[in-house]
DNA sequence: GCTGAAATAATAAGCCG
DNA sequence: CGGCTTATTATTTCAGC
């Protein structure tokens, strides 16, 4: 297997190759792991603890699909605060538990976030608690051209 | 424990506490899920093999941190095709390694991208990529108030 | 990083309410 | 049908090299 160590945030090949196949599939033997990168399942069992260690895997995790537990309705958010609420409004997302996730950006907006819910009447339930603070826009989800995918795809080969 | 079942998508309390916990951590060994739910290993082995089956659980994944990668620079793009070229640059997001996750919304933008690059110069090559079919809009993502988090959260209790 | 042994965990079979 | 116990198989972890 080709040396790439110390390129690539010190990753070589294997480390990658382990990587992608735990994104497809996180509970892989290590020993079908160490097949598939010809090292002893111990040797793979160690290089994952260090990718832990160094936070490279920040978490094993399950995807759950919202539309399966009723939550048919999933919606971005771009939240403007106005002047002086920023802190507030950051506060009232976090409180939301039907906002799975939130960033902060760049731009006029100052807030993206992402709602799953069960009906139109939650949405407005959820948008009533941030529009006294903040203007909104919301874009429901209709499709996803691309399901979440793995960031390493944006890894250049060097 | 309280008999929920034929609520929330015919999971009851059990099953709920095993999504939660499988979210924080997908190894959690069956026997430690059985403790926390008061049943027996095989049992919650067999309501995690229905969970997978009806696709509330849809995957096990790990969760890469894109920065430990030396991705340092995340960004979401609003993209909306010139008319016409919807397909085509739905095309392109699919194949672009950089995004990580894609959905088509409503409103005036169509599409809501995310894109992990390594520095400005490969941000910019990805809008490069879509402009000429689309017209975009970049936020750079500074912060997350609220990192990934369950979709569970979104249910009401009944 | 490897091998081989010991400890853990997942899975399967058979049985009960 | 959903759950329990026991037995078997597979996997992870630990020593020593």
């Amino acid at each position: 297997m080709k040396r790439l160590r110390n390129e690539n945030a010190g990753l070589d090949a294997a480390d990658l190759k382990i990587l992608r196949l735990l994104e497809k599939d996180a509970r892989t033997s290590t020993a079908e792991l160490a097949r598939a990168v010809g090292l002893s399942a111990p040797s793979v069992a160690e290089r994952i603890r260090k990718l832990q260690e160094n936070g490279v895997i920040e978490a094993y995790t399950v995807r759950i699909d919202p539309a399966a537990l009723g939550l048919k309705l999933s919606a971005w958010l771009r939240i403007r605060p106005v002047p002086g609420q920023l802190a507030v409004v950051a506060g009232i997302i976090r409180d939301l538990p039907e906002i799975a996730q939130c960033d902060r950006v760049t731009g006029e907006d100052c807030f993206i976030a992402l709602a799953h819910v069960g009906s139109v009447a939650e949405l407005e339930r959820v948008i009533d608690k941030i529009i006294p603070y903040a203007m909104t826009n919301t874009a429901i989800i209709q499709s996803s051209p691309v399901e979440p995918r793995s960031p390493l795809g944006g890894l250049r080969e060097r």
